[in-house]
DNA sequence: CAGTGAGCGAGCTTCCGCTTGACTT
């Protein structure tokens, strides 16, 4: 019996069926062995030795497994074939005692991959491994000496790290240039024009005044827009070109992990984390193929069973020809393939599961198989317009083959214009001036975060939710109306302390450089320790100046012209993890504390009518309404409270799924 | 349904990336 050892159960479950009895496949469950996470575990007068443990959590897999070991007559271990696979690989190597493993990787699974893999094995990659050793030391030196300083100079239990600093860095940035924005005016005129002959009408766009265009003929007022009008009286709109090209719109790429959350985001308003616990059971139930993944490899055999699917429910001249994609992201490590359905044949209308499932494997079967589709075929019209020195533009588009847009539906605007010869004139019904002004840049939302961070290879497949998380945990930022991340109190003062004084760190190219410094160590022609030492003894030096240097006063704390209720003194605007609260200056002595008066409602508390009522989060970040009193006065409700009295009962109304009703559940008017 | 702060000492918070359940809402 030989032993095979692969990180993931589903996957295990899977090469069983191929390997047959001759062969045990276990998996390790991701990661056996990891630095201790109640301290550094990293020796930095020792050339950074890291002591490795085995997490609680690991320990069953590894007996499991080293049980399984003792029984084989030979272990493989095929973990992915990237910097953490290969590390995986080690791991087990030292966690399970093991001789000479055999090293094998496939990126494939199918008979002959597999067998192919079995016949050329290799040993452990210890430059490989050592790349990402470098990874992790560097990330722990990272998060666990500039968390404690957090602690130290702002608040106890806030964090910060190589990848959730620079996310919310980009947050809080995108929210200083919205401060910045200031929205100006402009202008645009269209033309509602008609054709002599058939009185079909349509509208163009002005672009033009003499060879000048649109933007710069700054139109920024309404007396501009009017002066143009002027211009325009009387003037006769005659055709000046006509030029119609055949246009193409390609498919595109299947998923990954970061373009499928995005796109179940956008369709869906799943958050990162539903869309993966979704995939998850796609995976495991053998629906799709693995779902951490920054590869748009599609293997031969799923590329052949995508042109049997198409003929047979489109046609022929729906299907491409097998189409491949290639990854241009940085820091890509393309162990797997792309998210896809693992038989293609399998259409989302058979699929028995839940309607969440269902939608997204719906979404995955059509965008893998509209990949391979023919591209979308239209008639682009353009049409210019003279009037005196000024020109006009109208453009439409007729599709003329939907391709791919048959099983994955785009945006396109159909739009028809009457077929106009040059120099024909045509009537003017109406001139309209339209009034614009400028936009901020939007906030970012979990699609728009995870697409900006992947561009710039920070984070991975399997962390995009879980940055999201963390941010959000640590109060960092919270997410408006709309969705949309807005940085706290917490949050901003967190990222401009940073900013300010680990200016590299915080970098967004931080990770870029870093990533390079890594290949450097996988290819062998680097050496990890120097790489690190590099890094962190500049680190180390100016993090010693700057517990000197910041005083926590400075970043938390603010004086008041108040005075204490309780005891007079003055009072403080403390920031704490929570966000920004009154405080008393005479702490411990007096333990007086209050929300800040912008934070309450301006409602009274009708249970002890000294308080105001204040929004407030559990610890589950769920709202609720209560008494600011609090411990003395524990009123407290979960739904928003109006202002206004009910009729009936005196208690307050309270607004319930957009509804009014009364807070107290005796009351006859309830409900 | 409810935090946060000071300073003394204890003990604890914290990173990123690989993988699933075992928990409870």
């Amino acid at each position: 019996m030989r032993l095979l050892i692969v990180e993931s159960p589903t996957k295990a479950a899977t090469l069983k069926q191929f390997l047959g009895k001759d062969y045990d496949v276990q998996s390790s469950f991701g990661h056996v062995r990891d630095l201790p996470k109640s301290k550094l575990g990293i020796d930095v007068e020792k050339d950074f030795e890291p002591s490795y443990v085995i997490p609680t959590k690991s320990r069953k897999a590894v007996n499991v497994l080293k049980k399984a070991a003792k029984e084989a007559t030979e272990v493989i271990l095929a973990t992915d074939e990237d910097r953490e696979g290969e590390a995986i690989a080690f791991h087990l190597k030292v966690a399970l005692e093991l001789d000479d493993p055999k090293r094998i990787v496939f990126h494939e699974i199918t008979k002959q991959a597999i067998q192919e893999a079995l016949e050329n094995p290799r040993s452990i990659n210890m430059d490989l491994v050592d790349a990402q050793q470098a990874r992790r030391i560097l990330d722990r030196l990272v998060g666990y000496k500039l968390s404690p300083f957090l602690w130290k100079k702002v608040a106890r239990g806030l964090s910060a790290g190589r990848v959730q600093s620079v996310a919310m860095r980009l947050i809080s940035e995108r929210e200083k240039e919205i401060a910045a924005f200031k929205p100006e005016e402009y202008w645009s005129i269209e033309a509602d024009l008609e054709q002599k002959t058939t009185k079909k009408e349509f509208t163009a766009q002005l672009t033009k005044e003499d060879a000048k265009a649109l933007a710069k003929m700054a139109i920024t007022s309404e007396k501009d827009a009017k002066a143009i009008l002027t211009n325009l009286k009387e003037a006769a709109y005659t055709v000046s070109n006509v030029e119609i090209k055949e246009g193409k719109r390609n498919p595109l790429p299947p998923f990954t992990t970061s373009t499928l959350q995005q796109t179940a985001w956008q369709q869906f308003k799943y958050p990162a984390r539903r869309t993966m616990q979704l995939a998850q059971k796609l995976y495991e139930t053998g629906l799709i193929t693995y779902h951490r993944t920054d590869s748009f490899n599609l293997s031969s055999l799923s590329l052949a069973a995508a042109e049997k699917v198409i003929t047979k429910n489109y046609g022929k001249e729906y299907w491409a020809g097998p189409r491949r994609f290639k990854n241009r992201s940085k820091g890509a490590q393309e162990a797997h393939e792309a998210i896809r359905p693992s038989d293609p044949a399998k259409v989302p209308s058979a699929i028995k599961l839940s309607p969440d499932q269902i939608k997204l494997y719906t979404l995955i079967w059509n965008r893998f198989t509209a990949s391979q589709m023919k591209e979308a075929v239209f008639n682009a019209t353009t049409i210019d317009i003279e009037a005196k020195s000024y020109t006009f533009r109208a453009t439409g588009q007729i599709l003329l083959f939907d391709g791919f847009l048959k099983v994955y539906p785009m945006r396109f605007e159909q739009a028809e214009l009457p077929e106009v010869k040059v120099e024909e004139t045509l009537t003017l019904n109406k001139l309209n001036p339209l009034q614009h002004f400028t936009q901020p840049p939007p906030r970012y939302n979990e699609a728009s975060l995870i697409k900006e961070l992947e561009s710039e290879g920070i984070g991975r497949p399997s962390t995009y939710a879980s940055i999201i998380s963390t941010i959000q945990d640590r109060n960092y930022v919270e997410k408006n109306d709309d969705k949309r991340f807005e940085p706290t109190e917490i949050g901003t003062t967190v990222n401009d302390l940073l900013v300010e004084h680990f200016p590299s760190i915080v970098d967004i190219k931080f990770t870029a450089t870093m990533e390079d410094d890594l290949d450097k160590v996988a290819e062998g022609t680097t050496e990890w320790v120097p790489m690190i030492q590099k890094f962190y003894d500049p680190f180390a030096k100016i993090l010693e100046e700057k517990y000197e240097e910041v005083e926590k006063s400075d970043v938390s704390v603010q004086e008041t012209d108040e005075k204490c209720p309780e005891c007079g003194k003055p009072l403080l605007i403390r920031l704490g993890r929570f966000g920004k609260f009154y405080a008393c200056s005479g702490f411990p002595e007096c333990k007086h504390t209050a929300p800040l008066k912008e934070n309450t409602l301006g409602i009274d508390c009708p249970k002890c009518k000294k308080g105001n009522l204040v929004a407030k989060r559990t610890k589950r970040r769920t709202t609720f309404y209560g008494c600011d009193k609090y411990p003395e006065c524990d009123f407290a409700l979960w739904d928003r409270p109006t202002g206004t009295k009910c009729k009936e009962c005196d208690s307050l109304l309270i607004e319930k799924n957009k509804k009014v009703q009364c807070s107290n559940s005796e009351c006859s008017s309830h409900k």
